[in-house]
DNA sequence: ATAGTAATAAGAATGATTACTATTTTGGTG
DNA sequence: CACCAAAATAGTAATCATTCTTATTACTAT
């Protein structure tokens, strides 16, 4: 399923992973484009945002609850979520890639990586 | 959406989550007990599972690409999720508090906790 | 310009989960 | 024990996120 041919849909729902840092979903997606490109379709969205995250060129985030979301931050980091409304921010710490190797000679399997989600209440729900 | 009145689905339920260390579905449940109760509903085993988590009896685990599964241990720990066939396993390393009052120093956020999901492929898709 | 293939739009289909409603259980109370 | 109100259930419809299908359009190498 690799990209092999330029789509104009393709460029602007990259376009739109990178400049809304809000880790939009494919709805949000959907909404943002529809606007000024009111045939595209849902379909498309998702099939290309399933693209550029295979590609590497974008981050699939699953968060709990919710839709997956799309990060155009592809260096490692980790994700918090506010526990009221949803909001997912990216958390820039060391990747902690000894937590791997602890566990995996611990529990004797093969460690590939892993994900953290810190939860939080953001500034703006703390009423 | 507090658990006030005694029921036998409820109990079986809970039963099957705790001796099914296999992280069950919703749908697992359902299979796993129909045979015995035919005239046991989804929607019961939906019901009851959300109610369970939320009273602390069981806990919810989000895994990726997965249907939510839930876990009878509920004392703090991480999983781990094999990539190939989506089999979870419990990890018990000492929880990790430290990274969040890390994180909550760096950010500024109020932290109120971490879940860790390890990837792993695990002995029996090794080959 | 043409041909071959990838990508699209539109809508149907799927899978997981929740909502609705009429009926049944449960757990007090007289 | 019989009665009652609240809670829970079974069965089914509805919803939400996502994927699939198909006919059509766009892209690119020749």
């Amino acid at each position: 399923m690799a990209i092999r041919k330029y789509s104009r849909q393709r460029e602007l729902i990259y376009q739109t992973v990178i400049e809304n840092q809000v880790h939009p979903s494919a709805e949000f997606v959907y909404n943002y484009l529809k606007k000024d490109n009111p045939q595209l379709s849902l379909g498309t969205v998702y099939r290309n945002l399933q693209q550029l995250s295979e590609s590497g060129a974008i981050c699939r985030v699953s968060i709990p609850n919710q839709p997956d979301r799309f990060d155009g931050v592809t260096e490692p980091h980790y994700h918090a979520v506010c526990s009221k409304c949803g909001r997912v921010d990216d958390i820039f710490i060391d990747n902690m890639t000894d937590i791997d190797s602890l566990v995996a000679s611990k529990t004797g399997l093969n460690i590939i990586g892993h994900e953290i989600v810190f939860k939080t209440i953001c500034p703006l729900c703390k009423n």
